[in-house]
DNA sequence: CTTCGCTGTATACAATCGTATACCTTATAA
DNA sequence: TTATAAGGTATACGATTGTATACAGCGAAG
């Protein structure tokens, strides 16, 4: 809803909030008919023509939309969640000269970071229901968009995680590829906790579990296990 | 298709098979109309209410016979692949004893767990973009019939690893976290198999490094850190 | 042999659908 | 000032929808 306060023409974005509540909250955006989206949105249903070519339209721009106002607050979320940690201007520590320090660090901002992101889901159910839905949903377009989108977010995870300094150096494939995989299983969890708020807890864990798990198992693999050893000592 | 011959009566499993087909090829599961499904089935459409009381019952029936079918020969192909490095009735090695060895057999189980499992994704592919589909879809009925199922795959998967050896002692529940993140991670990927062939040698390498991932971090987390350093000398 | 329950069909109907056409308002540009 | 374009509405129509009711074949039970 509060998302997609950037569309300019009134109707347009009335038809937008309605899709993202009828996508969340009942059928697929494929599922119901123009006539119902231009029902909720208190609309004539012809208006859906003046701006939409067709559903496909109206869910890039959807995502569109989202994406300008979600990826940034993710990204200032886990800044936040460094800061927290290491305040800004510390100086740094190398891996090699404090592994241990550096483990916990960045244990700790994972729990921050997951804890943050968590709370963003919460608190914008609609946006995270629509888009890991439609990601596997029945539009082609609309897949390719939120596969494209996803790769933004492990994209950026992934630059943060190397000038943050959160693990010990690894080559650039490597890192995204773990970033990807991350975001997927974020993503993934965040409809677990949208939609078993008595296991809440219990998911977190499970996510900050597994971010822990991939990012030490891609440094072993990096040749780190030394560090890690000296880390757990 | 070939997966709905445990159907007794005709019509319900034409209805199956349209189903899945539909489902599958152009719409999610609530997307086709009742009329739509009965005439790519060959019926009339009154015969659903014969079977069904609604789309979710549909659903339901599909994701059962589905598991059926598709279960027991995940598991055969993982004990297939884990023989085809390590002869059954061969001596037992612990991971104490050669570190090493049980590192290189594992990597080598994994690599041929995850090649079968595409083979497998590929030549069924309907039963899985309408599983990971449904499983994110808008019907909770079907969402948590589908957890459920994957919850199945996960302790399967927690119950082989164990009985095999392919990764050195973790408490039950750590190993069971690991299999289901490692269950979320192929379902997602299967979909980006199935849709990306050219990427098919990509998508292969990242199942097995976030599973290689996965399970070594939580050895590491485990304590196993120096036990993974001797295999890794 | 009859009865009954199960599977499938035929017909029918009101509701809803997508969308074509025409019209109204308002802001902007000429 | 008057055109023009954009955003929104009103009406209308044929197609499709879900489902109610009634009926037909058929195998099993009585």
């Amino acid at each position: 809803m509060s998302y997609l306060k950037n569309v300019q023409v009134e109707g347009k974005r009335l038809l937008m909030e309605a899709a993202l509540n009828l996508a969340a909250n009942t059928r697929s955006l494929d599922a119901f008919s123009l006539r119902e989206l231009a029902r909720n949105a208190g609309l004539n249903p012809n208006t859906f023509y003046r701006h939409f070519k067709d559903f496909d339209e109206l869910g890039l721009a959807i995502i569109d939309e989202v994406t300008d106002q979600i990826r940034q607050p993710l990204r200032d979320l886990r800044r936040e969640a460094a800061e927290s940690v290491v305040p800004a201007g510390s100086p740094p520590i190398s891996w090699q000269e404090n592994p241990r320090l550096n483990f916990v660090r960045s244990l700790q901002v994972n729990n921050a970071t997951v804890e943050l992101f968590f709370a963003f889901v919460e608190s914008n159910p609609e946006a995270f229901i629509v888009g890991v839905r439609e990601l596997h949903g029945s539009s082609p377009v609309l897949r390719k968009a939120l596969r494209k989108l996803m790769q933004g977010f492990a994209h950026d995870m992934a630059e943060d995680i190397e000038v943050l300094g959160l693990l010990p150096k690894l080559d650039p494939a490597s890192l995204l590829s773990v970033s990807e995989a991350i975001s997927r299983e974020m993503f993934h969890l965040s409809m677990n906790y949208i939609e078993e708020p008595e296991r809440r807890d219990e998911v977190c864990q499970q996510a900050v579990a597994s971010i822990v798990n991939l990012t030490m198992g891609s440094a072993v693999i990096a040749g780190h296990v030394e560090l890690l050893a000296d880390a757990l000592r």
